[in-house]
DNA sequence: CTTGACTCTGTAGTTGGGTACAGGGTTTAT
DNA sequence: ATAAACCCTGTACCCAACTACAGAGTCAAG
């Protein structure tokens, strides 16, 4: 057979049987067919599609995203998957953000606290409470994906 | 009355009722008692409490750390919270380096794409795929926590 | 004394990306 | 022929941190 059984497609793409059929469900990829058992059959190409989706999620695109992806590779075009690309990056530009004002704060009060005796006036504990002296340096609200 | 129904304390303290009961389930406040018609009733320093999970939750904390943080507030030591902390500072430096080797990768593709035509040979549909030429130049495997 | 606001418990749903069965049917190798 | 290995559907479960009811009881103002 030229074509690969499910077990076969996860193996030689490294995924879960599970996680293929669950793909499947969310459309991310389609069986060539099924055989008279009514067991799925896939075209050879869907290992490529399914290390793509690994390679675009290890990018942080979520599945839903991979799919539109997957679409637009397909039939779309570069100004299309320009804007995907962008949207996610700027995306990812403000959890950076994020995390590091976190990342300022925490080291700040990691810097102050000398690391003996009891919490009161711990400088960490500090920082958490309003208007501690680490935190007051840099504190802000956060926005809702953090 | 000194004490706070749960409505006056979600109202001071900024949260939806709902999440002071499920707090309460997950042990990270306390009511003060019952009324006779067992409503709770609580302190008036379970406001500070609630703030401090917020402010604990706005530096990435989760609810399990800030119920950590929160005992150690009364009764534990320095260390414990540097501790806390320190692992904590460690998994958002981890996180800011997965997110910066994200951006690193889509900020070439997007350079690399001039933005028109069919997404044949499209740098960011080849970022994505495997030894596409942006991603050849920073790709590595991921951890888990991407 | 009634109306409306408040609260109670308990259960289920949300998002995202799967994973883990249970209880069957199919295929293949010997 | 039969056992092992494979596959099917459908459902439920996992993480976190809530949120949304349903259906009942309680409390305060007028």
């Amino acid at each position: 057979m030229d074509k690969l059984s499910i077990g076969q497609l996860a193996t030689a793409a490294e995924v879960g049987i599970e996680t293929i059929r669950y793909y499947e469900r969310e459309g991310l990829i389609t069986a060539a067919g099924r055989t008279a058992g009514n067991y799925r059959y896939f075209d050879h190409k869907e290992v490529q599609r399914l290390q793509f989706i690994r390679r675009a999620q290890q990018l942080g695109f979520k599945l839903a995203e991979c799919r539109s992806l997957l679409d637009l590779q397909e039939g779309g075009s570069r100004a299309q998957v320009r804007q995907l690309a962008s949207r996610h990056l700027t995306d990812i530009q403000a959890r950076i953000a994020d995390l590091q004002r976190m990342q300022a704060i925490l080291g700040q009060a990691l810097a102050d606290c000398p690391g003996t005796g009891a919490t009161a006036d711990c400088p960490i504990i500090s920082a958490i409470q309003a208007g501690g002296p680490a935190a007051a340096k840099v504190f802000k609200e956060l926005p809702d994906h953090v």
